[in-house]
DNA sequence: TCTATAAAAGCACGATCGTTCGGTCAGAAC
DNA sequence: GTTCTGACCGAACGATCGTGCTTTTATAGA
């Protein structure tokens, strides 16, 4: 690795901690530069706009997500165990992958309004983790762990609440119960999941 | 009403659909004395400081909740009936009340890391809000609508990730069956508090 | 070691930010 | 008819914004 393309990942590395402070749209070159110990011409130099820094932004928190996240969940054997491995590792990752809240999550609240690139990147993003998670809950169904009747997409959505919750917990009111919390929501998705039968 | 007051009345409004198009932290005086057809310096007048005319944003959108979700829902009869007029209710706020996103929604991820009087009043009219919502879900246990040992803040905290996930479906992925899925997601959870039993 | 090239700095630009201040102009009070 | 007040405006403030150009410094290959 060159020395241009190390100061250009320890650039995107900062950048992202400060976005997840101040979100996607709050970063600015000015107080990037100073995180970074760079000139503003400087760290411009390596980025074409203010726009292409923070798609890159995301696609470099993006790789982050595949490495900790995706890569040892599809590691584990398939089935519920790999839909808990899943949510596990997605909570955590919450927890602590930035110092603010997570970067997609505020960044989704701030551009879904904004058309553009970043806007597009997002929406990458997320179709691309939804469809992975889709997946293997349509696994843990073929493999009998769930019932057949199981929505794979509405499970989906269910357990995007359950971590929209979990990060609004923990956040904003500072609930130190958050992940508890999301564990029983989880608990209880699961559960239904396995149930013969639903009360009328 | 004075004019000054009518005038303020009508900056709060304006200010409320901007910031909810571009974020409370997006929101210049520049942008909205343009929209609201004053000067910025006629604008500030009647404010002390940006941060304090984000805070009444903030005051001013409660205030609607509580009219158009709040006062309606504690009109319905208690216990169960009580519960779904409230998600309905909150479910089309989502949905009518901004051309944007829910701003408090979208201000919540933008200042759960900025401490100040913006933070404080997010999180005041959140706890405001999942104390009513208990008290509620308390009240149909009460009425024995709902089991017994169903919990009305881990109940609080589900409904919360529903709506999250919902208004993430609907204004990120512009997913025209966020709405449908929601529901569903919300009778799978009431249904959870009705049932006897819940499989091993 | 010399040179070609890449990386970062320096400096400056027009625009816009939040904020302040002096002033205008209508109407109410006296 | 004068004075006072509330509502608003125009101009300007210093700071910072994103973004260029030009120059200096560091690096890597011969």
């Amino acid at each position: 690795m060159g020395k241009g393309e190390s100061t250009r990942t320890a650039i995107l590395d900062e950048a992202t901690e400060l976005a997840s402070l101040v979100g996607l749209g709050g970063l600015t070159i000015g107080t990037l530069a100073a995180a970074t110990k760079l000139s503003k011409s400087g760290l411009y130099a390596h980025f074409a706009s203010k726009e292409a820094l923070q798609v890159e932004v995301l696609q470099h928190a993006r790789e982050r997500f595949t490495d900790v996240v995706m890569r040892p969940t599809v590691a584990t054997p398939r089935g519920e165990p790999r839909v808990r491995e899943f949510f596990d590792r997605w909570i955590t990752w919450q927890s602590t992958a930035f110092d603010g809240g997570c970067i997609f999550v505020d960044a989704a609240s701030e551009f879904d309004d904004q058309e553009g690139p970043v806007r597009d990147e997002l929406v990458r993003a997320e179709r691309d983790k939804l469809e992975s998670l889709t997946l293997i809950v349509g696994t843990a169904v073929g493999e009998g762990h769930f019932r057949a009747d199981v929505d794979p997409e509405q499970f989906a959505y269910e357990l995007e609440g359950i971590v929209l919750a979990h990060h609004h917990a923990r956040r904003l009111m500072r609930d130190g119960r958050a992940e508890e919390r999301a564990r029983r929501a989880f608990d209880r998705l699961i559960d239904d999941c396995r149930a013969v039968a639903r009360s009328a």
